[in-house]
RNA sequence: GGGCGCUUAGCUCAGCCGGGAGAGCGUCGCCCUUACAAGGCGAAGGUCGCAGGUUCGAUCCCUGCAGCGCCCA
């Protein structure tokens, strides 16, 4: 089986994805009979909704990486697979295109609008699943799970049942997050806070008794005046100390409304005018202050309606105003009193929710919660910090879980010792309904279903109930993802296989939404945890470092790497469907400057391979495009290697078939150079250091196999007489050519899966490997008696050797194409220091070094022989010696040589200095101060070479 | 305000346990040498952010500062 002249990615990837898959490679050995000991890994499961992006692609293939490597292994391998339904984000997209026929999710009611909802998921949520067989992830495909279907709404039922008979999740009323876009609550993790500008408003809220004076306190929230409850100051403030206890009025309440000025710790005093007022029902803090001086009875009262207009607790005047339009009249009328005394702007931190971008409200609301924080419940049993969230955090002080990098389990105690009770209650249709029902005097029981509940709390049939309306925060279901994909709450053989699982490998920013509430629900109800090890990888930045997001529009498409894209296509992606349509035409300009000829299609190995250098120490990476060419390079340099390699053992005795074989310098140095890679790329795997896998595959192939391996097989390969040592090297040349490249396809395999298929399909025969796959082969480990120092050191001398000439080559101009004499003198005794008398050169190492440096046989000589008008340089004992003669102008290589010299003395000085201070001699441990000896004599002895060289040299006479 | 991280060649990044500064891309020079021009050979290019400290010795450990980034409040 011939490879074709061009490497191709796109024909291959095609190809052989759809074998394996077929094949059913991906899925594990359910049963474990036999198998090897289980290694599995859950896919953070995308938005059902979600397209690939960068960031996906880079996890998707370090996962895939560590699947590939221990199913090769010998490990019963799971790599589950799955989406998630989230709740929030779906929901928006489905009414978006419902509010674009002109009607409202209200317009079809629950039950069909839900049913809507499924029918997009048939028909679109498959997409990035197909987006991940691209990337070749060899996922179990067989057993894809989705967090709303059967069995896994199952598993949802059954923790919210258990945590609510524990009495580990409540009902509360509590100030929350409340989206009044969205029309439901969200939690802290949803909101993110911005920056942005404002204005700090001054008012002054008269004396009761007093109202010509008053107090002036600072906000930036104007409106929320009127339902003000206290005025606060801190205790030490000496400003104000004597004024707590006195009350004053509420501006523009009507009928009139005193509160109490009170002392409290969390007022700062050097902020604004030291002096805040409390609206307990619209602002966190306030609510904290509200809670902590229960005997001032501060009024709790709300003012807006869920979205975030002005209800009958305002004014008149106000009712049904937006907040910011309300703002807007508040602050004219407080002008108009007299009662603004001062604008100024101020930078401040405004938090909007994460889907919808609207600004959220702290909000009274019944919602559901998980305790996370009580040591007791009320009535004596063990509350959620003692059940839930103190072992989650043991597990990992412990050392069951595991951060890599370890820093991160900082991140993970810092949110878990300070984490709030969980809100799991939303106001929204898509998702898992809470199991909760109501009677008609209000009375909630919780169960499983409708029946199982009148079952439980023994209610008849005449009994009416009705389902709470609220979903569960999708977050909940998938924090079960470990152990309900697997079948839980059934006891089935793949759970008892696979849980807990080996590894996670995700993001940091998804630590407190998901990896710590996994940990928490994997101790609380698998008593174990959901994985060993957590794998913390960086975030894909552009190539600069930047985000990358549409609004910038610097997002490059994964699936555009493997296949390529053209400019039209990339900049009319770019530029459709923006937030702010007026970006589109600067980033039409910057796609254009970035990418003149669109992007060429690199292959989903190159892609692979670029993720894995980059992924150094779970920092960000900035993705350069650079790199992947660089590793498409990569990927034509293996096939065309390949191709060396078939050309020359197709249909020869590769001694696959037994025979006598005699290795040769080169082979023996080949193998013993593979034993040290494949050492390393089994330490990365080991580490997580994919970035040292990358490159111990790349040096190996490329350097060490292609530019030197390679062309000294050559000779022999062509038939050149002086190689020609019989059938028997022959044989053993052919035999190792073909062998290490079998073995490096499989070293390579689990990064680059697509290329190293197809070649080990054509070559494993020559290597005497059966197999229908790559991916079922052992993957190579270090075999130390394979490792054969004396081949190495030789090869390093030969290898210097080779340099040296090239390098006087090189500098002295002479053609690639010509031929040399060379002389190659020692080892002597050098300037007067006694040296150990190396070994005479190999006669194959003579070879060798005639063939890659383009030289007549070479001269040896015992003795430094006195070439006049000749360059000459010492690699390691030996020196190397060119005559130049009608070659090239001597004159370049004087100045070439005085820089060498002068460049030696340097380090000859700054050696010297070294060895002549009594502390290092002393203090510095002995085998430092040998190697700083003989580091000294060498560079004596080349001094000393060199400068010899020099008299009798090119200098000479000129 | 609290916490975490980063700063090494023009760019993107490695650098293990403290002991002679590395790779890829880019640049320059020479080559279409029968696996590969998506290639071969050679070269130039660095005050390891700044200032102290520990040490015989610091890119590496400690302290401070500057700049950049992230998380939490």
């Amino acid at each position: 089986m011939a490879l074709n002249k061009t490497y191709d990615p796109r024909e291959i990837e095609s190809r052989w994805y759809r074998f394996w898959e077929e094949s059913g490679y991906f899925a594990p050995a359910d049963s474990g009979g036999g198998a090897g000991a289980p290694y599995c890994i859950m896919i953070p499961p995308p938005n059902v909704t979600g397209s690939l992006h960068m960031g996906h692609a880079f996890q998707d293939l370090i996962m895939d990486g560590l699947i590939r490597y221990h199913r090769m292994r010998g490990r019963n391998t799971l790599w589950q697979p799955g989406t998630d339904h989230a709740g929030i984000a779906t929901q928006m997209l489905v009414e978006r295109a419902i509010n674009a026929e002109g009607k409202t999710r209200h317009d079809y009611g629950r039950e069909k609008f839900t049913g809507k909802v499924w029918e997009w998921k048939e028909q679109f949520g498959g997409a990035i699943a197909g987006q991940l067989r691209r990337l070749g992830a060899s996922a179990d495909w067989g057993n894809e799970r989705f967090t709303m279907d059967a069995g896994l709404s199952e598993a949802v039922k059954e923790v919210f049942v258990r945590l609510y008979d524990e009495g580990l999740i409540y009902r509360g009323k509590r100030l929350v997050n409340w989206d009044p876009v969205l029309l439901t609550a969200v939690s802290d993790l949803e909101v993110v806070s911005e920056a942005e500008s404002g204005v700090m408003y001054y008012v002054r809220y008269p004396f009761v008794g007093d109202e010509d004076n008053g107090i002036i306190i600072g906000t930036t929230r104007p409106e929320t005046i009127l339902v003000d409850g206290a005025v606060a100051v801190h205790p030490d403030d000496a400003r104000y100390q004597s004024l707590t206890g006195r009350r004053v009025w509420v501006p523009m309440t009507e009928p009139r409304r005193a509160i109490e000025i009170i002392a409290d710790d969390y007022v700062q005093a050097d902020f604004g005018s030291g002096c805040v007022k409390v609206s307990a029902a619209h602002d966190f803090n306030d609510y904290q202050v509200y809670l902590r001086h229960p005997d001032k009875d501060i009024p709790l009262i709300v003012l807006f309606t869920p979205d975030a207009k002005m209800n009958d607790n305002a004014p008149r005047q106000y009712r049904g105003l937006d907040r910011y339009d309300a703002r807007k009249q508040i602050v004219r009328d407080l002008r108009g009193r007299g009662l603004l005394i001062k604008e100024e702007p101020h930078q401040y931190k405004l938090p909007r929710g994460d889907r919808s971008g609207a600004v959220v409200e702290p909000m009274l609301t019944d919602q559901w919660y998980v305790d996370l924080t009580r040591e007791t419940l009320a009535d004596g049993r063990p509350g959620g910090k003692t059940r839930i969230t103190d072992p989650a955090i043991a597990a990992v002080r412990d050392g069951c879980v595991q951060f890599v990098p370890e820093n991160w389990s900082k991140t993970y105690y810092q949110w878990l010792e300070n984490v709030e009770d969980w809100c799991i209650s939303r106001q929204i249709w898509w998702g898992h309904r809470i199991p909760a029902w109501y009677d008609d005097d209000g009375n909630v029981h919780v169960g499983a279903d409708e029946a199982a509940v009148r079952e439980k709390y023994g209610l008849p049939a005449s009994c009416k109930l009705r389902q709470d309306e609220d979903v569960l925060d999708t977050w909940f279901s998938s924090a079960l993802w470990p152990f309900s994909t697997l079948g839980w709450p059934q006891q089935t053989e793949r759970l008892q296989t696979f849980y807990p699982t080996s590894v996670l490998v995700t993001g940091f920013d998804i630590i407190f939404f998901w990896v710590a509430r996994m940990i928490m629900m994997g101790v609380k109800f698998m008593h174990q945890v959901p994985f060993h090890q957590v794998y913390i990888h960086g975030l894909v930045r552009d190539a600069h470092g930047r985000k990358m997001s549409k609004s910038k529009g610097n997002v490059l498409d994964p699936i555009d790497l493997i296949d390529g894209i053209s400019l039209a296509a990339l900049v009319e992606k770019r530029t459709s469907g923006l937030m702010r349509p007026q970006d589109a035409a600067a980033i039409e300009k910057q796609t254009r400057r970035d990418f003149p000829d669109g992007i060429p299609g690199f292959g989903a190995d190159a892609l692979r391979f670029t993720f894995a250098a980059l992924a150094s120490t779970g920092r960000d990476i900035n993705f350069d495009l650079g790199r992947t060419e660089g590793y498409r390079n990569f990927c034509n340099k293996i096939w065309n290697a390949a191709r060396f390699v078939l050309m020359n053992t197709e249909g020869e005795d590769c001694g696959q078939n037994g025979g006598r074989m005699e290795l040769s310098l080169a082979d023996r140095w080949i193998i013993s150079t593979l034993q040290r890679s494949q050492a390393e790329v089994n330490r990365a795997f080991g580490n997580y250091r994919f970035d040292h896998a990358a490159k111990a595959i790349y040096e190996l192939v490329w350097h060490h196999y292609c530019d030197w391996y390679v062309e000294l097989c050559k000779p022999a390969l062509n038939g050149d007489r002086r190689h020609q040592n019989g059938e028997q090297q022959l044989r053993g040349t052919r035999h190792t050519l073909v062998r290490v490249m079998e073995t490096m396809l499989r070293l390579a395999h689990p990064i680059m899966p697509f290329i190293t298929e197809e070649i080990w399909q054509a070559v494993a025969p020559l290597a005497g490997r059966t197999g229908p796959t790559i991916m079922l082969q052992p993957y190579p480990l270090e075999q130390p008696d394979e490792v054969d120092e004396a081949a190495e050191r030789e090869m390093r001398r030969v290898i210097d050797i080779v340099l040296a000439i090239r390098k006087l080559r090189g500098e002295n101009r002479v053609p690639p194409g010509r031929r040399i004499p060379v002389l190659i003198a020692g080892p002597g005794p050098a300037n007067g220091r006694a040296s150990k008398q190396a070994p005479a050169l190999h006669a194959e190492a003579a070879v060798y070094i005639e063939t890659l440096a383009k030289t007549e046989a070479i001269q040896m000589s015992g003795a430094r022989p006195s070439a006049a008008n000749s360059a000459m340089l010492v690699a390691g004992d030996m020196q190397i010696i060119l005559p130049l003669d009608g070659l090239a102008d001597a004159q370049s290589e004087i100045k070439r040589a005085a820089r060498e010299l002068k460049q030696l003395e340097r380090l000859i000085a700054r050696s010297t200095e070294k060895l002549s201070n009594r502390d290092f001699i002393e203090k510095a441990p002995a085998v430092v101060v040998e190697k700083e000896r003989a580091r000294l004599g060498d560079l004596r002895s080349k001094k000393s070479q060199l400068g010899a060289q020099w008299e009798g040299g090119p200098g000479n006479g000129r």
